[in-house]
DNA sequence: TAAGATAGCAATCGATTACTTACTTGCGTA
DNA sequence: TACGCAAGTAAGTAATCGATTGCTATCTTA
């Protein structure tokens, strides 16, 4: 009963993507900067050699992940806005969101502040820059925006406050990546949001 | 005006805390996992080879570099933690010792948090994991310390609370270390700091 | 001062890495 | 169906890495 491994040749196009797909995958496993090509190649029945059919450098994979990878978070994140009832409400379902996509595709927040990435000067750097940057702005934004509803108080410093947010997801993976699995993290994470937004809320 | 580098034979020992000096440098620099033996020889004035009559393998370096760091840190902590008028206090001294010690070593927090020693199983992963884990159970010890003067509420999760002053911490370094220097470092803890410790306070 | 101990050197090893090249094979299309 | 292009292969390259080895030079100490 072998399983019959199916070769098949694929366009470039298709390629890439898979070759995008497995990237995430080993990096979840083994950290980002311990994938070699050949793990790639071996995970998707492929010699070393024809992954530079499809993307001239290392590099480059890495960069098309990190686009993958926005353009999905973004998605999650505004889909999970569209619905809130107000500003807080909206980082609220913004952050269990982020939680969520975090389980399923544990090896995002390796990917966004991983060491590699981030000492390398040029387009990797520039494009996690980016997106964090964005991330904060936005929350600081949502902030700013609860502010006129009196939501939070005034004297609120919005930029503080979504570093503080960035920084309670990251504190919460790494605990989770430490000691506990998937489920951990969902449960910590319910527990840790309120204390957080306790400490932006305007008082009652 | 030639610079005279002195060659000078040292003990093992000596040699040691040189490595260990120079390997927290060079991390600050270049981040953990991209600092070479090679280029720790080269900082020291020593070929790489001899290095290796000081450590057995580089991962003991590693393990060196960090129980170094826990015994500084711990140092820091328990000095800022001493003058504390009240457990709040306590956390509120402990927070800026911590991050006055990582502006001036900058490697510190991504020695603790990178992926190349956490994915390792064995002692390096196991002593960090003891280190945050017992960090994150000191601040959860003194917030229910807390609790008992009516400090913090009684419903606090005090290890939630903890997750989310590591995670403030951690956010505060990546944040610098993307946009901002040393001195946005501190006034960025300074104003962060407020929002947390809102978060955690019974209200008046 | 002689002798043992050991830090350091120069050279090199084997493994691994990203990337290249010459050749082969399969697929779309005219 | 035949042909041309692109995906895939197999082998190889140069560079780099951690680690080892045989030897030398220096320090300690009896």
């Amino acid at each position: 009963m072998n399983q019959e491994i199916v070769k098949k040749r694929m366009s470039s196009e298709e390629r890439q993507g898979e070759i995008i797909r497995v990237a995430v995958e080993l990096a979840a496993d083994k950290g980002v900067d311990s994938v070699t090509t050949q793990d790639m190649a071996e995970a998707m029945n492929l010699t070393q050699g024809a992954i530079f059919r499809h993307f001239a450098t290392k590099d480059d994979i890495w960069f098309a992940v990190i686009v993958w990878v926005r353009e999905r978070l973004m998605k999650v994140l505004d889909k999970a806005a569209a619905d809130a009832t107000d500003p807080l409400n909206a980082i609220e379902r913004m952050f269990f969101a982020h939680i969520t996509f975090i389980s399923k595709h544990p090896a995002i927040p390796r990917l966004l502040f991983s060491e590699l990435l981030h000492k390398k000067n040029g387009k990797l750097r520039q494009l996690i820059e980016g997106i964090i940057s964005g991330y904060e702005a936005k929350i600081a934004g949502l902030l700013e925006a609860a502010k006129a509803q009196s939501l939070v108080p005034n004297d609120l410093d919005s930029h503080s406050a979504a570093i503080l947010y960035i920084g309670m997801i990251q504190g919460l993976v790494m605990q989770s990546s430490i000691f506990g699995g998937k489920r951990s993290l969902q449960q910590q994470a319910a527990k840790t949001f309120p204390i957080f937004l306790y400490g932006v809320k305007t008082r009652s």
